[in-house]
Formats: C-alpha cells, sequence, structure tokens
DNA sequence: GTGAAAGCGCTAACAG
DNA sequence: CTGTTAGCGCTTTCAC
C-alpha cells in the first residue's frame, strides 16, 4: 500500500498529528516545520487515504448523482452528459469525488440512492430529475440528508434547495414566438406528465395559448414516451384533426428530432409545413436538419450551480434552502416560420 | 450518526466480531446466532459503514469510471449513457459503486485518475475510450493499478485486460455491405485518427476496397472532428472531387446524423444520391431519417462484461489479462441502397 | 507550535 | 463456533 503518515512524520522527525495538520492546513503551525513536512511528503509520495480521512472525521468529500431510471431511452438524453460537466467542473475544483447511481427500475434506483447514503459513501445527492411522487425524494426528506435538485421539486417545494429554469416563463415565450410568427393552432408535444418540467412547460404553453386568445384543446396536447411506437401514432392523429396544428411546442429537443422525421414520414416539412419550437438547445439541434428554435436552458450551468449549493450544504447543515433559476435565452434557428410563409407554399 | 457494529453486538448479546461475520456470511456461525444479530441488526436499522470497512479491510467496493475529455463534443455521444448502463447493471448486482471520472482538459482527467488511485478510492478503473499516448493509461500501468479498457489500448495489448468488438472486421464487412450494393466510390468519414476505434475502422474499411480491387485514395479518407464547421467543408470537397463518392462509410452514427444534413444542405439526398453505412446502432440512428444503416456493436454487452472482467481483477490480482471480443452484428436500414437503384434516379 | 493518546467503525488473526 | 485483541490511516482533543 501507499505511504502513510506516520512514515513521513518520522521522516520529517515530527509526530503524525503535526503532519496531519500540515495537510489540513492548519493555521498554527511555524512555516518551517511546515516547509519539512511538505518536503518529505513529496519525497515519498505521500497521498492521504480518504477512507482513513472519512473514517476520522466523518465526511467523504464526495457527492452522490442520481441519473433517471435508464427503463426508458431517456438517458440517452444529451443533457446527461452536458449536466455532468458541471458538476463535475465543481467536483473538481473543490476536490470532490462524483458517485454515479442509476438502474433500470425506480426500486433499483431507490436500493442505490439507500446504499449511498446508508453506507455514508456520499455527504450529499444531487437529482438529475424531478417527478411526482418521487420515491428516492422521501427517502432523503425522510433521512433529512441534504440534497439538492436539479429541476422543481414536486412537494415542499420552499424547503427543497433547487436549481431550475423558469420553465413557465420560457414556455410561455417560446409559444408567443410561434403567436408572433402568426400561427393559431398551436399543440404542444411532451412526455410524461409526472415529469415536473414537462408540467411547467406545457403550463407556459397554455398560458401563452389562453392570453393570445387561442383554442387551448385537448386535442392539441399529446403525451408520449420519448419516440416510442405510440409516439407515431399520436403525431398522426394529431394532423389528421379537421384543424391540424401549424406549430408544435415540443418538451425536448431529441423529441423535436423524432417528430420532424415522423412528419417526414406522412409527408410533411419542418418548417415548411409545420413550425416546431422546442427546449434545451442540445448540441444536436443545431446540427440537425432543419436546426431547431429552442430554449436554451443553460444545461452546463444548471449541474455547475446545484454542484455549489450542494457543497454549501454539506459544509454547512444550517444553509437555508434555496431556489436558484438559471436564467434560459432563446435561439432562434430554421425549425419555426412565419404562418403566412406556410400558407404561400 | 448511524448505528454501529458495537451497539448491534450489544444488542444481541454476542461480540462484535461476530457481528462482522454476520455480515460477512462467515460459513462457520451457527445458524441461531446469526438469525439473532440479522433480527437486531434489522430492528435496529443498521448499515456497515463503508469507510471503516474500506479502511479495515484495504478495498473499496467501488470503481472509477474514466470518460474522455468533455473538451470536445463527444461526450454527448448516447454511447457513454449506453455503456455506464452496461457497467451500473454488474455494478448494482454486485454491490460495487461508481466513481465518475472526467474533465475538461487531458491534464484535468489525469488529475482525476490519480486521485482516485492514490486516495484508495477504488479498487479498479475502467477506462471509457482509447487513444493513443494516454497519460492515464501510462500512469495506470506505472502504478500497476487495475484496468480494463473498452476498445483496444494503443500498446501493450497483450498485458491489458480490454473488451472491445472486432472493429476492423465490422468495417469490413460494412464496407463490403456497400461494394454488395455495387458501389464503387467509396468514402471514409472518421473522428481523430487518435482514437483506436476511428484507426481501426478504417483499417477494415480499407481491407475491403483493395480486397475488391477498388480504389484506396487519400482524397477518399477524411478525419474532422464531430460535425465541427470544419466538418461541413472537408465533406464538401469530397463531393467535388472528380469522381464523388456514392457510398460512405462513417466511423459513428452521430457524425452521419451531421454528414446527412450537411449533404442536405448542399442538395443531396440519402439514400437517393449517397448511401450511408456507420456504427454503434445509438438509438437515434433508428428515429433518424432516413433510418441508418449500422454496424450494432451492443454497447452495453461493453460495458457489462468490462465491468465483469474489472471485478474479477479486483477480486484476484493474479487474474491473466484477457481480450473480450464482444460480436457485433449489422442492422440493415435505409440510408444505403443500391447503386442502380441511385443510377436511375 | 507540537506531541501523545484516544478513537472513527470495522475486520482479522489468534485463542479457546 | 465465538470472544478478545489489535490495528487499518487519519484526526483531534488535551497537555506541555
Amino acid at each position: 500500500m501507499g505511504v502513510t503518515i506516520k512514515e513521513v512524520a518520522k521522516a520529517a522527525g515530527v509526530a503524525p498529528s503535526t503532519v496531519s495538520r500540515v495537510i489540513a492546513d492548519h493555521p498554527r503551525i511555524s512555516p518551517a516545520t511546515k516547509k519539512k513536512v511538505k518536503k518529505a511528503m513529496k519525497e515519498m509520495g505521500y497521498h492521504p487515504n480518504a477512507n482513513a480521512r472519512g473514517l476520522a472525521n466523518r465526511s467523504t468529500q464526495s457527492l452522490g448523482v442520481v441519473m433517471p431510471s435508464s427503463a426508458n431511452k431517456a438517458l440517452q438524453n444529451p443533457f446527461f452528459p452536458e449536466v455532468l460537466r458541471g458538476i463535475s467542473a465543481v467536483a473538481h475544483q473543490l476536490d470532490y469525488s462524483i458517485l454515479l447511481s442509476t438502474g433500470e427500475k425506480d426500486e433499483e434506483m431507490l436500493e442505490g440512492v439507500e446504499r449511498m447514503v446508508y453506507a455514508n459513501r456520499v455527504d450529499g445527492i444531487i437529482l438529475l430529475y424531478s417527478q411526482v411522487n418521487d420515491p428516492v425524494l422521501h427517502f432523503l426528506l425522510e433521512k433529512d440528508f441534504p440534497f439538492v435538485v436539479i429541476g422543481k421539486p414536486s412537494e415542499r417545494v420552499d424547503e427543497i434547495t433547487h436549481v431550475d429554469n423558469d420553465n413557465i416563463r420560457s414556455g410561455k415565450n417560446i409559444t408567443n414566438h410561434l403567436i408572433d410568427l402568426g400561427h393559431e393552432n398551436i399543440a404542444f408535444i411532451g412526455g410524461s406528465t409526472d415529469l415536473i418540467v414537462t408540467i411547467d412547460r406545457m403550463r407556459g404553453y397554455q398560458l401563452a395559448i389562453e392570453e393570445a386568445g387561442l383554442p387551448y384543446l385537448e386535442e392539441y396536447r399529446v403525451h408520449t414516451e420519448f419516440l416510442k411506437s405510440g409516439g407515431s401514432q399520436a403525431v398522426s392523429e394529431l394532423f389528421n384533426l379537421p384543424k391540424p396544428p401549424t406549430g408544435l411546442v415540443i418538451a425536448d429537443d431529441l423529441m423535436s428530432i423524432g417528430v420532424i422525421n415522423m412528419l417526414e414520414e406522412f409527408g410533411m416539412l419542418v418548417p415548411e409545413d409545420v413550425s416546431i419550437v422546442s427546449f434545451n438547445n442540445v448540441y444536436l439541434s443545431e446540427v440537425t436538419r432543419p436546426p431547431l428554435t429552442t430554449v436554451d436552458i443553460h444545461i452546463y450551468e444548471l449541474g455547475y450551480q446545484a454542484a455549489k449549493c450542494l457543497i454549501d450544504k454539506v459544509k454547512n447543515k444550517l444553509e437555508p434552502a434555496k431556489r436558484i433559476i438559471v436564467p434560459f435565452t432563446i435561439e432562434l434557428r430554421q425549425s419555426a416560420q412565419s404562418r403566412e410563409k406556410t400558407l404561400n407554399e
């Protein structure tokens, strides 16, 4: 095994506790011994043992990150690597490790989180999703374990630190963009209504539609699992309505790509026949054809802020619950065009 | 903090070591005490402390997973979540945790791995990529730390346990598919030649081309960073050649999607004007338009096998180096069609 | 400013 | 089969 603190101590001619103090950058230590010890550490290639440290001061310097269940294909959404990038950045900077947890089924996920918490493997946890009635959330709440969620918690919003976008407002804004382009029949396509993000974005859509005095129709709202076979049917039904939509608000870029391809199969072009706007601005949305008009939610920043909040919270149990709203911007690209143009073609 | 082994011992009226034995499922322990202890554990909500365990028996029950640097957009490739799924599956099953490491720059990545190793945070490491002259690989080799790579190591192939596909053969097969379809001018588009996977797939392409007596031309080989702006130019040059290709072998599905869109910009359709085949069979390749003819490399299985190998190796330092080749299959879809058809249209 | 000693929670001989 | 006794490597009072 590696060099231990004792060996360093002996080599430097001091006590182990002194070496420990040097590691911790203790104030009351003479520059001379400090230098001496540091030299010995370097020469011997000393590195503190995380386990021993953790055991001695009941902390782990690591953060748990919980991805959603991989049962659906949602995990393949580039959202996750991107948010991980943000988390990693601060973790690396502040010398934290990242423990990843996911699972095929919901039950497996809970098990994973329980293990992290019970075994004392992490100091805190970041939830990369938010859905109604989440057993993981309940568990964390019950154990009073430090955690933050990316997205808006489905309950106890004021007691749970979370980092989110204003999805209602962005939903409203992006829908308004379609309205400004002259569209009057605008449908909404989103994923599971168990996800808070879907709910919020649809709510924004609703607000814009109603404020503009346009019809907020049941038939205009489609909820389908990401790109599943059933999705194709749902979308086709939309276009068999007496008044098919000319504009689509879609809750996720990846879904948009799927929908665009479905539409093409039905012989409809985007944006010539139907305009599409969506959310996230993942990298793909820029290089797909047509490039997507989409809400940039600044995924990296979501991860970055969440990690910072969590570390604050971990270091100070009394840190109050915070809500951080990361601003969004709208990327205008080619998937949406004016209704006029649509008609003239 | 949580319940300790001592408290359980006292409650069950046995010694701590007995409790420890029960936890470890030690053979020589009477069913009676075993039951008694288990009952106490359950009642008190006991969970062993991972740190203390690790410290006492110098092991961590966790695996480090190293993703490539996030400097380029490669991280957004659905390959990674998918391979993580495979790793997670066995990790969960065998009660291992997953420590994730990545970094913006190469240097940061090395730092991350060093920390994992030096601080004794992981028992072994999985490298999710393989490139030439990788400092991380060198470090691991030098420290003689247990690790496996997914892909083919750039050096010391026989000494390093790795899980890979036969990328040369798959490259050859899929190129042959294009040849069988009657294509004679076939180009190759791949990412960085620092990546072994690119090299192998191109090599397969070369073999097929040469075996068929077709021209293996310098101008037919394009290496471009994934979907970068430069990529567009490189691709356009390809089609300004005196004999532009009618078939494209592309080293990665995501790249294919980018290329298809570029081509469309130039007014060329896939597969009508040019046929495309590629690799990985990520979920997107099935729902994109056209669906991609691609090599299914069984990503999940790669992760699954890698994790198993690593755990074997961790448990038994003497485990010999292995090479596991995960078989590939070819998914025939619509992005490639016969040269005849191409001409007739 | 530094050392001695106790202990974090668990495991692993060694006895018996 | 089970209890006793040492630690694993580090931190942290408490003295000096």
